[in-house]
DNA sequence: TGCTTTTAGTTACATATGAAACTATTATAA
DNA sequence: TTATAATAGTTTCATATGTAACTAAAAGCA
């Protein structure tokens, strides 16, 4: 990848990306133990409540699009809400492969229910941080996030040069 | 980050939680796969060897205490190790319970091929940021794993009194 | 038109993971 | 002591997840 001082020691727990898996992980568990007891809700069937409560009428193929989510998984989170009466969905009249989907009363009732707690969690959790840290959060995510991608599909092969 | 009124909507691609799990997930993606590409190494058998790297003669408890990772995975991670001849055991003399583990030689060699990997990798990641940013990160991270910690274990009910 | 490729979405399979049960050993305490 | 509880580590089982294969429909194109 790119030549440092060989022996570097790695420490991980100081490994940004073992530091990042052990936070999301942690948030994740929590609030998938809330969803799950009080809703019955996995954290796929979730986000697509959540992206659909924001644009009904996405295809399953658009909330793939939305939410790093592969179609698997939307399938699936599809399949049982819909089984769970919170989506609905119609099948297109031009393109007959697709189907639109919505959320049914229920799925919006459920939307506005968990909507404000999960927002009440993240508020906790952000004050943990000064104002000017939580300001600074969402830019450092965004560039981390569109770099990661970067490295993933190997648009980046070694930029750096041993900036000492 | 988010100025939310108890009504507010929630916009899963501004929500904290979400996209730490996202970035998260696209690391962890990148890094598994090169871990597993090269060196038939998964990622719970790579924080084994690191940990072992650094503090030589834990036991298994020893590095579920260091690690997040719970004592299944590192029961599974460590059998593989041994199998593939990475790691070597000891039962303890004076307690037969646990046994103490160490890097073999084999082991040694290949922590000092992945780890220099392991932080260019983080090093190009961090470029994205600015030297203060990249400062900061560090704090924040320690602040929201803390917070996140006492969310999961109930220590915070709602501390929130409507900061708006 | 008819052949090939692409896209939407589902299903099947193989692997990963965590909770709980289990074995073996040590600690506690009546 | 000897019953009870606690700890180290493994195994079992049930679920979650991703890859690849599949079906159906549409698009490209010869």
């Amino acid at each position: 990848m790119s030549p440092n001082r060989p022996d570097a020691a790695l420490h991980l727990e100081q490994f940004l990306p073992y530091r990042l898996s052990v936070l999301a992980n942690t948030l994740s568990a929590s609030l998938s133990g809330f969803y799950a007891g009080q809703h019955d809700l996995s954290p796929p069937e979730w986000r697509v409540i959540a992206v659909l409560a924001q644009s009904p009428g996405l295809t399953a193929a658009g909330v793939v699009a939305r939410t790093a989510m592969d179609k698997v998984a939307v399938s699936r989170a599809v399949a049982r809400l819909l089984r769970q009466g919170r989506l609905s969905r119609r099948q297109s009249a031009e393109d007959r492969r697709c189907t639109t989907l919505e959320l049914t009363r229920a799925g919006q009732a459920l939307y506005r229910n968990v909507a404000p707690q999960a927002l009440a969690y993240e508020r906790e959790l952000l004050q943990a941080l000064s104002k000017a840290d939580q300001e600074r959060l969402g830019g450092i995510l965004e560039l981390l996030t569109a770099r990661a991608r970067e490295l993933r599909d190997g648009r980046i092969i070694s930029a750096s040069k041993d900036p000492g």
